[in-house]
DNA sequence: CGTATCCTGACC
DNA sequence: GGTCAGGATACG
């Protein structure tokens, strides 16, 4: 399940179980994701052999040879499943069976998540920011990506053109890192405060790495700080978290310790 | 900027 | 039965 951290440790599993692997048939299992691929499609990847599996932002590469490339995307609830292709689990999609008798499912509840075939240079990804894991993502990035930005910083945080691989999770996670206002205007921040966010999102990012479990289920939910904590208290002033919404999404933070500048 | 939309689940 | 949901896009 899908901010950067899930969408890294999923690509790293499908590398795993696919690289090297020749696929048999791809084949959808849900109108949804049929929608995104032709019969053409399908029959183009067959025979085909998994060469290799990036990521870029949320979305995932799977390269198969002749600049064909496979395209995923999980939205809000895509992951892969590894299996047999007799036994699909709950929530499968589509599905990639290879020709020594293994399978990787597409799963996903919502039935959101996209699957198309592109070529290579021409993956149909729209421009993303420097990748939120980068070491480049430094305060002046940040500068650089909100210099023109209007609005609050918690939305920009989410726009996949500033900066690529934050979600509605861990972009309130790294704003309470930063002790910043999810209401600071994004163009207004200054070098102190570019520099803390830079490092909550470092940080936020990488206590996700560490800790697979953390986005999904009640129990990884119990080890984030500020989001689906309304009415508890702040792990670090002890003031009730508060949820609002901002650009039709829930925002949890702390108005005791989480400031805007100069405020 | 805000709202509706894709589809399906979990939860009240 | 109603509400809400981790994403992203189209549109007013």
């Amino acid at each position: 399940m899908p901010e950067l951290p899930e969408v890294e440790h999923a690509t790293q599993r499908l590398a795993r179980s696919a690289t090297g692997k020749q696929i048999v048939a791809l084949r959808t299992l849900h109108p949804a994701i049929a929608r995104g691929l032709s019969d053409g499609d399908l029959a183009r990847v067959a025979a085909r052999t998994v060469h290799v599996v990036e990521r870029r932002g949320k979305h995932q590469l799977v390269h198969l040879g002749d600049d064909v490339v496979l395209v995923a995307h999980f939205r809000m609830a895509g992951d892969w499943h590894d299996g047999v292709v007799t036994e699909p689990p709950r929530f499968a999609r589509a599905v990639l069976e290879f020709s020594d008798g293994s399978a990787v499912f597409l799963v996903d509840s919502r039935a959101f998540a996209t699957l198309v075939l592109r070529t290579r240079g021409d993956e149909g990804i729209p421009a993303l920011g420097v990748d939120a894991a980068s070491a480049a993502l430094d305060g002046d990035a940040l500068r650089g990506a909100l210099a023109k930005r209007r609005g609050p910083i918690k939305p920009a945080l989410l726009d996949q053109a500033v900066i690529a691989g934050l979600g509605n999770i861990y972009a309130a996670e790294a704003l309470w890192h930063a002790h910043l206002s999810p209401f600071a205007a994004a163009s207004s921040l200054e070098a102190p405060q570019l520099m803390a966010l830079a490092d909550g999102i470092r940080r936020t990012i990488a206590l996700a790495m560490d800790d697979p479990g953390r986005y999904s289920r009640g129990e990884g939910l119990a080890r984030l700080a500020v989001y689906g904590r309304e009415g508890a208290p702040c792990l670090r002033c002890g003031a009730p978290i508060a949820r609002v919404a901002q650009a039709g999404r829930s925002t949890f933070f702390c108005a005791g310790c989480q400031r805007e500048p100069g405020g």
